[in-house]
DNA sequence: CGATCTCTTGACCCTAGTCAAAATTGGTGG
DNA sequence: CCACCAATTTTGACTAGGGTCAAGAGATCG
């Protein structure tokens, strides 16, 4: 589980190419798909992008835990259906929409899924690079949608930090419906003790 | 549940595309998502593409059967997770690869994931419309591309039904590596008195 | 003060989308 | 059995969004 920083789920494709599944930022789980493993799944990995403290349940506490409190199973099912919201978001952002609304929209989350946890200003603290990545796109191109955000006064002129200025104008670049984001309000009432 | 037939989830988009996240076979839950409610979750639709017959488990019945049975719970949030697994696949399928491989990929997993289930035979019910609305390609294009593979003898020549003819050179062509669609084994061991 | 990583720019190309029209197939009803 | 309609598949010509390559400019760090 992630405590503090970012970091993302990804897979090194045949081609070379790093595709990032999601990002998580602090109080995701990240490991779930280990916990409840698919036998012999090639499995996409976790990696750090910034510093990053983590938690870490074990197996054992977790089983006893939900042989406990039955509802945190379904708690906990739940936490793997917004996954499962998210990428198909992701999905249909990825192979029906224009880079400029690609990326838009991926930023759009970002910042949803950070102001949810409590952090707020419009910091993305990603590089292009990661972003691409994200987004399939090169990083040229990356880049240069970048730009032209900057140009429509979406996100701040200084290039090393990336910070949105204008969440309305962004929301509407990008289409936004945060929807499908909704946190699963079961969760929040539970509490975990990690570690 | 659905019984017999082919469905797919799919959700129309503010442009009007129509983007199709997964296709669904006999003995797949449809609708778990449903029962495993986020709130307010904009919702995805279910929808026939072949005459379909389906099972409905009411909601109760399922409350039950996982009060029951603990470890169902475990099962279905398996099945979710599968389900996400099929997500992050096609995620990185739509986004970093050309058309040809994109198209092999989709018609890979739709086979294996019929054999599965026991329906052998290479045919793939689906029109080119929905192929690209899954693939996220023009229909236009998806008509290309399934020539060249007709080329290449990957698929039969009879337009009117997709049938695959060489499953081994499609796999090369798709670079697919069926791990990520393992099924939870769990499941299996389960039965569910369907209605 | 190099070395390295990230960001930027320009030139060129190619994949896949769009538009528009025709060919094929499958019904449906007379 | 044929005429007609709707859906699907096919074709061709043209366009454009985004990829690739290559080189240069900032930052950051040890």
């Amino acid at each position: 589980m992630l405590l503090a920083g970012v970091a993302c789920l990804y897979e090194t494709l045949e081609s070379g190419e790093r595709q990032i599944y999601d990002f998580y930022y602090p109080g995701d789980f990240c490991d779930l798909h280990r916990y409840v493993k698919l036998e012999a799944v090639a499995e996409p990995a976790v990696r750090a992008l910034t510093d990053c403290s983590i938690g870490i349940i074990e197996y054992r506490d977790l089983d006893q835990a939900i042989e406990r409190h039955r509802k945190l199973a379904l708690a906990l099912w739940r936490a793997t259906m917004l996954e499962a919201s998210i990428l198909r978001e992701r999905l249909a952002n990825a192979s029906q929409r224009p880079a400029l609304e690609r990326v838009s929209h991926l930023l759009c989350e970002q910042l949803h899924r950070r102001q949810a946890i409590g952090i707020d200003g419009g910091v993305v603290p990603l590089t292009q690079i990661d972003l691409a990545d994200a987004a399939g796109l090169s990083v040229v191109h990356m880049n240069r949608v970048l730009q032209n955000l900057r140009k429509l006064g979406v996100i701040s002129a200084n290039s090393r930090t990336l910070e949105v200025v204008n969440w309305e104008r962004l929301v509407e670049i990008a289409n936004f419906d945060s929807r499908y984001l909704t946190m699963p309000a079961a969760l929040s009432n539970w509490e975990i003790r990690a570690e």
